[in-house]
DNA sequence: TAAACGATCTGCT
DNA sequence: GCAGATCGTTTAT
């Protein structure tokens, strides 16, 4: 299951601003198995395969951040595909990647990694040796990777430290959607989506 | 400027 | 499984 120790991230699989340009909900599932990967100071690369996402749409989406316009919290989710979109929530912060194109508003949460790279890198920032706990979650998984609020607008096309790379293609049966966690309105959509089985997912 | 509210997590049962 | 911590952003006064 896991990947050796010593084996690194290929940053020649690095995800194409195309890629992004779909609508959110293709990209949360499209996102699933793929690499997130993050370069330390250390130079060292950390992070994991992506397990669970959930999309947030521009239009008919009262749950996402973007349902009323532009604020200033909010405003690096209309930005180009690609660009990161960090939000702080229960005093910690979330990562999302924005979708479709710039001024639409549409994102996906990315909410849980299987950890692969730099394990030991990630439990220092967390303080947790537990892999099971150590980023099955939106707020575990950024700091577990180092990704807080100053890095807000961050491209993922071109960024030296953080990036998204391809991976061994997922089949359609593999993906389960379900109900988005943690939210009071569009409870209703299926807007999650997890590896089916997968140890790393939240719940 | 005050109050309320989260796309959450942890520690303790 | 549940209560409580925690703090930036939004909304109300």
């Amino acid at each position: 299951m896991l990947m050796p120790e010593n084996s690194q991230p290929d940053l020649r699989n690095r995800l194409t601003r195309r890629f992004f340009s779909a609508s959110a909900t293709t990209v949360a599932k499209r996102l699933l198995g793929k690499s997130l990967v993050r370069l330390t100071d250390s130079g060292q690369w950390i992070g994991g395969k992506i397990v669970e996402t959930e999309a947030y749409l521009s239009k008919d989406d009262p749950a996402s951040h973007s349902h009323r316009g532009q604020t200033r919290r909010n405003l690096s989710m209309f930005s180009d595909p690609g660009t990161l979109y960090v939000y702080s929530i229960h005093a910690k912060y979330c990562m999302n990647v924005t979708t479709e194109r710039c001024g639409i508003g549409s994102a996906v949460l990315i909410r849980a990694i299987e950890p692969l790279w730099g394990i030991d890198h990630m439990q220092k920032n967390r303080q947790q040796i537990e892999l099971g706990r150590l980023t099955r979650g939106p707020a575990m998984l950024c700091q577990a990777i180092g990704v807080a609020i100053q890095h807000d607008r961050t491209d993922l096309i071109t960024s030296a430290w953080l990036a998204i790379l391809r991976g061994k293609p997922i089949k359609e049966a593999e993906i389960m959607a379900t109900q988005r966690i943690g939210i009071s309105r569009a409870v209703d959509l299926n807007l999650r989506f997890v590896l089916r089985g997968n140890r790393f997912a939240s719940r």
